[in-house]
DNA sequence: CAGTATCCAACCCGATACTG
DNA sequence: CAGTATCGGGTTGGATACTG
């Protein structure tokens, strides 16, 4: 049965309560959560077998990977091609849709990258702040 | 005492194993994260207040909004002004640093904006070969 | 108004075991 | 290799009560 007891996977909680949440929101999410950066910033690359995603990844389990590629999948962003070929080989590769998304979300990491030193620094900034504050 | 039973907040789960996680991926998380998106976005426009904030955004709670607000502004993104006035005034505004991620993130939201027929469009493709798989 | 502290449910996510 | 099913720990996040 392909009936999962988990919902449509990374959009996380709908909600809960009566009220949907809009699409938009829930596309943002999609392309902003934890894996879904990570992938689409990947696959802008390259395509990239499903191992091959994980391992260049690191850290993310079969289960969340899968996940997310089904997400962003079923949301347009990524085409998945399963070669009927034993041993199975599945290649992931990002639409033109998913190529617009990626581009923003690379350059959303790139400025992460540039600017964490200055991050890190106002953090410590602040923690000095805080600690300062506590006894003074 | 201002020790919080929660953690550093917003950025989740640091690994919970022994290895930590790279601070570039934990300032990603912290800008791409449910709330922060949405908080940075509001910001761009204009300061506001804690629960004009709040409002503009709807659905969230002060305490997430309380957590998301300090961690950007821990990371040197988000600007607290808090007015010794009754009844207390604060005001949250973006940092330099944080304007630059915030246009980083509209970008992003805007393609959302943008794209978000063609994403729904797709969806309803991929559920509808889903369902015809089941059956044929 | 702008928070802080606590309780508790819902859920995310990873580890493991298993299928094709 | 690629993916599914299940279990369990830890986190998220809302509701409530309280402070200044």
């Amino acid at each position: 049965m392909a009936v999962s007891e988990e919902p449509a996977a990374v959009g996380k909680y709908d909600t809960g309560d009566g009220e949907a949440m809009c699409p938009y929101r829930l596309v943002l999410e999609h392309v902003t959560s934890r894996w879904g950066v990570l992938v689409l910033i990947e696959l802008l690359d390259r395509p990239y077998r499903f191992s091959e995603l994980r391992r260049a990844i690191g850290r993310v389990s079969e289960k969340m990977l899968t996940q997310t590629l089904q997400t962003l999948e079923r949301d347009g962003l990524v085409h998945r091609d399963a070669k009927p070929v034993i041993p199975p080989r599945v290649d992931y590769s990002l639409t033109d849709l998913g190529r617009e998304a990626a581009e923003q979300v690379r350059g959303l990491a790139e400025w992460t990258q540039k600017r964490m030193g200055a991050v890190q620094e106002a953090r410590e900034g602040y923690d000095a702040r805080k600690a300062g504050a506590e006894q003074g």
